[in-house]
DNA sequence: TCTGGGGTCCTAGGACCC
DNA sequence: TCTGGGGTCCTAGGACCC
């Protein structure tokens, strides 16, 4: 998908369309995740910090990540992947390998590229937002093919084309490949993928190290046999929060260990898992950071269990000069635990565990207590967020303050950018709402394909989506201007 | 300019075992 | 009597990705 998070936005705030959006942290020390297109052409990038894109780009709208809303379109893209090839490897919300020769749904370059076209279209169908397509014979080449066809493009590296597209491109080009190792191999003399074949395996792994030389060699000379896997299991579960300011309470930061270590917790539980090593995670005044572990005889998701883990591991770490980072997370996992089997033979610790409150349960009832002695109930509106007026219908927080809270009154399939209106942030017209669909619900047709039923399979069928198709899919999208929905 | 949060994989040393 | 070789596990740190 393209620049996901600031296109869903723009696509959910009609307002926002063709403006430069930023998507981050607010925080003082908040840092981008995702900046619209029309952003980056103010120097606004992924990773930098929110500060420095005030700077440079004043009068974009900052918006914090709406991670339920983007994981949401993400399920629907997901969707129309798994109806290609049962074979999808996701990388992140907003990527994913396709293994399409597995699903049958392509078998050379013509059926490949089709298969792509139709792909665009039914993402913009379905969830109103733009995506790229990198189709190649390996996952490293589709993944470059990918980034070439961004935003809103199509790019096919053909086989045998391989090597000679890739040997000009530096080195930075290739997944795995990231600052300190394009640090390294520039130090080496080495800047071009051209290079980097020529230098040699064993010069490389000297270089590098075993498994990276190895890797890196063979990308070089464009060879990958890496399988499209699907379903992988988790392997750690953490949680982790920097502070607006450090933390130089040595109490403070072990009753802030004991919420992460809760948090952590919660989290493995929702996931059905527990583990055997806890991992605490502390990031000093100067940014130095370390990790101190233990690893306990057998897996726990016990609430008690995890807190005194972390607890002891904290005791043995200098937190003089202040923290700004604590985690804490849980590592080694199983789906069972060491107490279940144990609950399973004595047939009564389920029995102990209803009768005395668990902690996390209670960790969260003090915290809920302490949010309702909390000063007499001033709502707090944040921006972004969807809200709805009794009389004005449904809109967006643009902002708040001082008692006041404005609201765009627009949805996805406004027109044009919404009224502006003002409250006080106690107005008991005005309520939070969830998010409006970017797609209004198709009217029903009765002949018309419907996305929900899981039946095609073949290329050959129809796709779900209108005749007219977008007009960037000529293949080489990395040119033209950026098109928004 | 001052650096998020959630992950994966690799390396290296030491303990321990056979 | 003066020290082998291989394997696994644990711990800590670092690079990288989105």
């Amino acid at each position: 998908m393209d620049a996901f998070y600031a296109s869903a936005e723009q696509a959910s705030k009609p307002s926002l369309r063709g403006k430069a959006v930023v998507v981050g942290g607010l925080g003082p020390r908040g840092v981008v995740a995702t900046a619209s297109y029309e952003a980056r052409v103010f120097g606004v990038h992924s990773a930098m910090p929110m500060a420095q894109a005030r700077r440079l780009a004043p009068n974009a709208a900052y918006l914090v990540p709406r991670g339920g809303f983007y994981k949401s379109i993400s399920e629907q893209v997901m969707g129309l992947l798994h109806a290609l090839s049962p074979l999808v490897e996701p990388l992140s919300m907003d990527e994913a390998f396709v293994d399409l020769e597995a699903g049958g749904a392509a078998w050379d370059e013509t059926s490949a590229r089709l298969a792509g076209i139709r792909l665009r279209a039914d993402i913009r169908a379905v969830t109103g937002l733009t995506g790229s397509v990198g189709l190649a014979a390996s996952k490293m080449l589709a993944k470059i093919a990918s980034e070439q066809a961004k935003p809103d493009g199509l790019v096919v590296i053909e086989p045998g084309t391989e090597r000679a597209l890739l040997g000009p491109m530096p080195v930075r080009t290739l997944p795995g490949v990231g600052p300190a190792t394009g640090d390294h191999l520039r130090r080496a003399g080495i800047s071009t993928v051209d290079e980097l074949a020529e230098a040699g395996e064993d010069e490389l792994v000297r270089l590098l190290g075993k498994a990276h030389g190895h890797a890196l060699y063979a990308m070089a000379l464009a060879r990958d046999e890496r399988p499209v896997v699907a379903e992988r299991e988790a392997k750690s579960v953490s949680v982790e929060d920097t502070y607006d300011v450090d933390i130089h309470d040595r109490g403070r930061v072990g009753t802030e260990v004991q919420r992460l270590a809760d948090r952590c917790v919660r989290r493995l539980r929702g996931a059905g898992l527990s583990g055997r090593t806890i991992v605490l995670k502390v990031r000093r005044y100067d940014f130095s950071t370390l990790t101190r572990s233990e690893t306990l005889r057998g897996p726990t998701d016990d609430p008690g269990v995890v807190r005194e883990a972390a607890a002891r591991l904290l005791d043995a770490v200098d937190t003089t000069g202040g923290v700004r980072l604590l985690g804490v997370g849980v590592t080694g996992l199983a789906d069972f635990t060491q107490e279940d089997l144990f609950a399973q033979a004595a047939g009564e610790l389920a029995a102990r565990e209803a009768a005395a409150p668990d902690p996390v349960e209670e960790a969260e009832h003090e915290s809920a207590e302490q949010r309702r002695e909390e000063p007499p109930a001033e709502r707090h509106w944040t921006t972004g967020h969807d809200v709805r007026h009794a009389d004005f219908g449904h809109g967006w927080v643009q902002g708040s303050g001082l008692g006041r809270v404005t609201v765009r009154f627009e949805t996805p399939q406004s027109e044009q950018p919404g009224r502006v209106r003002t409250f006080r942030t106690d107005d008991p017209a005005l309520e939070p709402a969830d998010p409006l669909p970017l797609v209004a619900p198709a009217p029903r047709r009765p002949d018309g394909p419907d996305e929900e039923s899981p039946d095609r399979e073949s290329p050959d069928q129809a796709s779900s989506v209108p005749a007219s198709l977008p007009k960037s899919w000529s293949g080489n999208g990395s040119g033209g201007a950026t098109s928004r929905p």
